[in-house]
DNA sequence: TTTTCATATTAAGCAAATCTGGATTTAAGA
DNA sequence: TCTTAAATCCAGATTTGCTTAATATGAAAA
């Protein structure tokens, strides 16, 4: 029994789907198959039910779970307190103003539990405004959504990629996306951050004209207003997350759907690389199944 | 980082050297250190301070050490638990009368603990006795020394493997084996079990005459009468895992040092062979440095 | 009922990891 | 200083784990 293949286990329950788990731990779905397989082997009982699609977790895979979860905090814990003695001091860290500020302040609990040395300095800002401080060295690491140009003496890391969702008030009978945005009032997200042009461009890609009704800045404000009723509006995954399945109608926004993602931007040589590894890591664990390691 | 490697961990902690440690995990001790040295590295810290021998747990070795004894408990109650749900009944086992039987209670409370609806029951009787009713099935298995001849349907497997230690009152000043058992009064271990037939054997082997002064039939009794300043005696090494170092002195019995073992004898074919496994292991482990898996 | 799609498994091959065996190095004791 | 026992290094053999491609399977759509 390995660390790999028990983490290989979460990120199924975590992710739904062999193939999603794959994804998250940089491996094929094969190669995570046989990984189930031999700890099914190991432990002598079968983890998943597989008669169904997406196999379902057996009351002793739920077991193992637990296991594995308690297995990995305490060697995830020893190394962080290994290592820790070597980290302290305080992280300059930016955010941009962005929904998934919300996932923060569980990381920023999470890295202090790990590391009751090290400070961390947060400073939310415009993006632009945060990778010129990364560069300038004012700050050691960002969260930024994707950009298209960073300097070459930084590196962006994903550590979400999650999708967007066309939402509507929970009585909307139609279910095509294109004939709601086309007939019913919508709300527009409008801000100068990445996530604003995301949308745009893809519903002037689809070459539909929405009925424009309200123009709003901020994602939360946006979700109350759906739920009253007010119209419809695109909103990223993470928006929704605690909001009951009941509350909205929720639809895949673009053709594909459309994916945004947020990462950390840090500079490529860095004496702090390590724990903004760290955080990087504890930031993909606390976004669940649209997490992404490195 | 994977169970095999703890185990390895633990083992040296255990046995005091990676060679013995090697032995135990049934490894060379070549692979025992490449082992702790991938686990090193992924810790990012040295677990043993390697300019001394044995090499020393660094205070990191012990916590991780700790780390180690969590993960392989969480791991090895998972598994019994998940196995746990087909193994019940009353497992039939006996067991010569043994100083060794002090390490029975432990284990058995263990297996109880890890399989609630398991049942021992447990009968003391003379080795030929025990090995007949193994044979018969009257017994599932039975504890006993290593013998000569076992019937070809049965096997027995070691579970310990202790030496021999001559012991003499505290304020012995001789240090040399030979002497003091030719000139000290000689306390025989006077029964029909194998141990005293090992003892018996070494001293004639080695052409030395003892001053026998009593024949006393338990082993307790002969280190209580060793303390007692009453002579001198040879005892195994679970004899005196209890006593202070300072109680008595203690030489190694025999040249080179003689070990004796005591293991399971069971049927080969079995239906119980899962839980005998089991039970083997635990055993083992009690035994602490002087155990011996599979 | 058939077809399509997405996912899981199987089989084969390759690279990496792990183990063994022998040689060398090192600490401790005589 | 020499000897002994143990740990490490090195090279090779074996095993394991991963990838790729092909196949199987369940669910949904036509």
């Amino acid at each position: 029994m390995d660390t790999r293949q028990l983490r290989s286990l979460i990120a199924i329950a975590t992710h739904g789907t062999f193939a999603r788990a794959a994804e998250a731990v940089h491996l094929t779905p094969s190669a995570v198959s046989q990984q189930i397989q031999a700890l099914e082997h190991e432990l002598g009982v079968l983890l998943f039910e597989r008669s169904s699609r997406p196999p379902k977790l057996t009351p002793q895979g739920l077991q193992a779970i637990d296991m594995a979860r308690e297995i990995l905090r305490l060697s995830d814990d020893t190394k962080s307190s290994l290592r820790g003695d070597r980290i302290s001091g305080t992280l300059m860290l930016g955010s941009v103003r962005s929904s998934a500020l919300d996932l923060l302040p569980a990381a920023i609990v999470q890295m202090r539990s790990r590391y009751p040395n090290l400070k961390t300095n947060l400073r939310i800002s415009l993006s632009s405004t945060l990778i010129a401080d990364v560069a300038s060295g004012h700050l050691d690491a960002a969260i930024v959504a994707e950009h298209v140009s960073i300097p070459p003496a930084l590196r962006w890391s994903p550590f979400l990629r999650e999708p967007l969702w066309l939402i509507a008030p929970a009585d909307t009978k139609v279910t095509d996306p294109k004939t709601l945005l086309a007939a019913l009032p919508f709300i527009r997200f409008r801000s100068s951050v990445p996530l604003a042009n995301l949308i745009d461009t893809e519903i002037s890609r689809q070459g539909i004209t929405t009925n424009d009704i309200a123009e709003i800045d901020t994602i939360g404000s946006i979700v109350t207003c759906v739920r009253h009723g007010m119209g419809i509006s695109v909103v990223p995954h993470v928006a929704l997350h605690e909001l009951k399945e009941e509350a909205l109608v929720r639809l895949p926004f673009g053709e594909p759907q459309v994916v945004r993602q947020i990462g950390i931007v840090e500079r490529t040589v860095s004496p702090r690389g390590e724990i903004i590894e760290r955080l990087h890591e504890v930031l993909a664990q606390v976004c669940g199944e649209h997490g992404v390691l490195r």
